[in-house]
DNA sequence: TTGAAAGCGCTAACAT
DNA sequence: ATGTTAGCGCTTTCAA
């Protein structure tokens, strides 16, 4: 690797100015066919790749987009690994007999946002720059990330409140999912409320006249709270009283699922249960048939999510999901058209989701 | 959001040089406590971020290493989505009582390796920018990032031979699985041949003296001539002639392996089949089935890849399983030694595949 | 159609 | 310990 070439190399080379090499490369039709040529030539010759950072110092705009997530693993919890290492393993394989090779749970989500911000980026011309964020006090990486992009998008609760609106200031922010933080943002939601109304609508006409109960997510869950307010708004629709249906709290876990049911059913049989999210529901299942009680045939299940589990599980589990990809795509319109217009009023945008019914709310 | 600050306005806060601000920020104890203070809190009330265009002109580096995947959709594929349009969506959801929300599917891979480079990229300080290849000729993705980053990560076959050697010209370039491509890069790969070889041996350990046969991938498929030769070598090494086998050729779909099947049973019965992936793997247990042969009773059965499918397949399949997350991370070790020592002679590294055995091969 | 030259916002010598 | 200054490699007026 000889020294990089830049702009004064191809000039050079071609016998021009770098302002006619940097024409060539960003407007060719101003530039006379043969001089093109000449330049083009130069630049292949030399294998010329222009520089981003003097492009995005000179332009005043990188062409980068930033997505920032929440971390997705404990960075300390990573095996070693050291390829470089003297001793570095030189077997070619290992046998297992035993594990199920974890596929990297729960975080399909984040992989699928990413894929639709990618996609929606490269439309536009832009690439994408991705962090995660770990606690590590030493090192701001959404600052790393912030200088370098012209425009960023920040999982909901990934970033603290007073850096956002530190980095907000500098350039255009879209929060995503997660409820509105501040009305100073650009902001992508979904409809937890509506949706979870129309499930427990879904469930109750499905459902026998008996107790029906709902297992909430913990309480400074701002999703959670919005699930809530959806079972508590189709409840009131469906003629009862909020005082006729159980409520039970859980942490989103799947053995709070399962605790919660043990203490359910203490209180008599259950006609259906709608939980706040889908490894509570599982956990509740699991319960019900510890008790030899059948879903759907006895009790009505519904969960909310959409994890891939929801589908494969016995009943297959009736829940909502989340249109990670279109989150993403949406993240860097609302983002495109700041960029394009700084004064616009902050929008907030709130795409549907997906309700899926399943065996376990299908009294068949 | 007013004008970006920049060194010279935080400088003016404070009442010191540029200089002085730089060095609060890179070497914070070369400056005095009370000037430190005097920068940051300037620093703080302007919201100042450092521009990385300008650092990494002036640094000559830009922190930044880029991933470069070949295409996971079809951009034109992507069903449209304007959330600024007049018209745009205003409902909260919809139901859906057939579909299975299809899981993206088969690009977990990709987000695996994904998430083994941003940790181990962010363990050493770096960022991570992704490009992804899809064909648009008038638009080189793959030399936008090549511009804006210190080394570049490509997956096989996701960047032309000549694109790939000019690019290599001007930055550290690792190529992550598929074939050696020449000598001249840093590599990552796997053992597919060993790997497949001792699949295969447990398979013939297992199996009954029968007809064996080999599934195999289609003719132009790197990693399918690698597990192929896995194959042949583990057959030789059982003391059988390769002309024992019966071989088929399919091209990695799941109706490939029905096909296989349908084909392979008119010769007689079977009793072992060893598939160069896990679709033509399922595609062939399918076929079976529809037959009336039990795997793994009557044939046994192996894939290769281990797709989440496989797992959760009845019965379940051996398979062979990528080290997804450990392509990513060593990648990123391997061009972190390249950055610090570029003249290094170029260095592959070959990491162990996990075989997983399962009931598909398991004569219980 | 092309060239000269002034920045873009930083870092890193070198001076003080 | 701090300030001065010369680039880093490009884009973009403004002139020619």
């Amino acid at each position: 690797m000889t020294r990089r070439a830049t702009v004064y190399d191809v000039a050079d080379r071609a016998g021009v100015s770098i302002a006619t090499v940097s024409r060539v490369l960003r407007l060719p039709d101003a530039v006379r066919p043969a001089t093109r040529e000449r330049v083009l030539a130069a630049v292949s010759e030399l294998g010329y790749v222009p520089s981003g950072s003097a492009r995005g110092l000179a332009e005043r705009r990188t062409g980068v987009l930033g997505l920032y997530f929440p971390g997705f693993d404990a960075a300390e919890e990573a095996p070693e690994l050291d390829v470089l290492a003297e001793d570095a393993a030189t077997v070619g394989f290992t046998v297992d007999r035993e594990a199920d090779a974890e596929h990297a749970s729960g975080m399909l989500f984040l992989d699928e946002v990413l894929r639709g911000a990618e996609l929606e980026a490269w439309k536009r011309g832009f690439v994408l720059m991705i962090g995660v964020g770990r606690d590590d006090p030493t090192r701001e990486t959404v600052r790393d990330i912030a200088g370098r992009v012209d425009g960023l998008m920040v999982l909901a609760q990934s970033v603290p409140d007073d850096v956002l609106a530190r980095l907000a200031q500098r350039i255009p922010v879209v929060v995503l999912s997660g409820p509105p933080r501040g009305d100073r943002y650009d902001h992508v939601t979904v409809s937890n409320a509506e949706a979870m109304a129309e499930v427990t609508r879904l469930v109750l006409a499905e459902a026998d006249r008996g107790r029906i109960a709902f297992l909430a997510g913990p309480e400074d869950s701002p999703d959670g709270a919005e699930r809530w307010d959806g079972f508590a708004a189709a409840v009131s629709a469906a003629g009862m009283s909020i005082d006729e249906v159980v409520v039970v709290r859980g942490d989103f876990t799947r053995e709070s699922g399962r605790r919660a049911v043990a203490e359910l059913l203490e209180g008599g049989p259950l006609s259906a249960l709608i939980a706040a999210n889908d490894q509570m529901a599982l956990g509740a299942i699991e319960a019900f048939r510890a008790q030899g009680v059948r879903v759907p045939e006895d009790v009505l299940v519904s969960g909310f999510d959409g994890i891939e589990e929801a589908a494969t599980a016995r009943p297959a589990l009736t829940t909502v999901r989340q249109p990670m990809t279109d989150l993403g795509r949406a993240a860097v319109q609302l983002l495109a058209r700041r960029l394009q217009d700084p004064g616009a009023e902050p929008m907030s945008v709130r795409l549907p989701l997906r309700i899926l019914v399943r065996e376990s709310t299908s009294r068949a």
